[in-house]
DNA sequence: GATAAAATGTGATTTGCATCATTTGTAAAT
DNA sequence: ATTTACAAATGATGCAAATCACATTTTATC
């Protein structure tokens, strides 16, 4: 389903799309269009050219790399822009995107949203913070994933979809066990050892793909460096 | 040595600073400071408050986490912004800064910094093409850290220090086998056995901290993915 | 509902790298 | 030159997690 928006009265704005005026929204909407995503459909893909700025409205949506070991970079939420750092400086996607729950996207035209960093002052601000908040969550992931082992990689994953995309103790995990893997760097095998594990201790309940968080604390405790 | 500068003539200038209109640059130069570091010496620590944006003019600088299992986060030469994500998005720094070699750094206003970004749409778009390396750049770290073997990684540092940093087939190592380790995720006692090997392999010559790379092309085979 | 195909669980085995334990080298201090 | 101290090399051992192999469950397809 593809349409042409109106973000004049889009209730979901970005920080920084809501610093535009009345004029440049309307600009914006018609240098924009929305597509809808089911789960396990690829938005854009590693290799090939990247055109648009692509802003994640609603939903939740994978950045990873291709190939058989792919490793996941990063999960997010909307709304949130996806891949400004590949739009703006390389033409190529260096990573694909996958939505993981049926997500909303409006690609919108390279030029107005330069033009927006250029017109707007608040507009450009509110990129710079976003792009900040990016480089800071990088950097933690990485000491994450080098100082603990797969106990606590495994938990500070459960705790990241918990806190950060689901808020809530009881979600439905959007990974396979070999995703998960992929995400924090362990084997298939390592996950369904660890996930049961963890399960027989009374921190978390699993069903499948059904989890509930049990003790937090005990969690936090095995994810903490 | 302390000393207040003259930025219109300081021929170093960022990308963004060199956007700056003349009135700009003066200001810069009432609003910034700049300070001399030895090799080795701490630019900002970990856990305190981050009150400026440091600005590596010239100079070789890590970034680091403390610790006794410290971890390097990045290692970078300038000209570069060191921590604009802490400034703008976290009073505190989440990592240490220290001089790889002697720098030059200006200790800049986040005010003036900030405001700049609000008066100048060229200043703020090279801001903003700056953050979006650094993250390609991370993602790629990332990549090679968790799909490489200890002997990939370690080609991978060597390259990066060969056409990154030194530009040169022959460097002197600024950091110690320990900090090597902390770099690329690897013991101290392994990357003395890979780097014996390497050289017994005649990919490269090492003489203590002296380094030079004889097999650009078999280094990049260890290192590709 | 039957069959195929994919995802998951689980035990046995291997292995890459860390850890531990010494030795050797090197550079500063006396 | 000799002592002191730290950095680096090297060999032996241990272990966490990967790999392998196969059983079982779940999901998809006709």
């Amino acid at each position: 389903m593809t349409s042409n928006i109106n973000c004049s009265t889009c209730i979901i704005k970005s920080s920084a799309a809501k610093a535009l005026n009345p004029e440049q929204l309307s600009e914006l909407g018609e240098n924009c269009v929305q597509i809808d995503f089911k789960k396990g459909d690829v938005i854009f893909k590693e290799g090939t050219f990247s055109v648009n700025i692509t802003y994640l409205r609603e939903g939740v949506v994978k950045l990873h790399t291709e190939g058989k070991a792919s490793q996941i970079l990063k999960i997010t939420k909307g709304p949130k822009y996806l891949g400004i750092p590949t739009t703006f400086e390389e033409k190529i996607n260096h990573y694909s995107a996958t939505a993981l729950e049926d997500s909303h996207i409006c690609f919108i035209h390279t030029d107005i949203f330069k033009s927006f960093i250029e017109e707007n002052k608040k507009f450009a601000y509110e990129i710079i913070v976003e792009l900040c908040n990016s480089e800071l969550e990088l950097f933690r992931k990485c000491v994450n994933r080098t100082k603990n082992n797969v106990y606590g990689r495994l938990a500070h994953a459960l705790l990241f979809f918990q806190e950060k995309i689901y808020e809530s103790n009881s979600f439905h995990l959007p990974l396979s066990r070999e995703e998960l893997g992929n995400f924090i760097n362990i084997t298939r095998e390592s996950v369904s050892r660890v996930l049961t594990e963890l399960d027989t201790d009374k921190m978390i309940k699993i069903k499948g793909k059904e989890i509930e968080i049990l003790d937090v604390d005990a969690l936090k405790r095995l994810s903490a460096v």
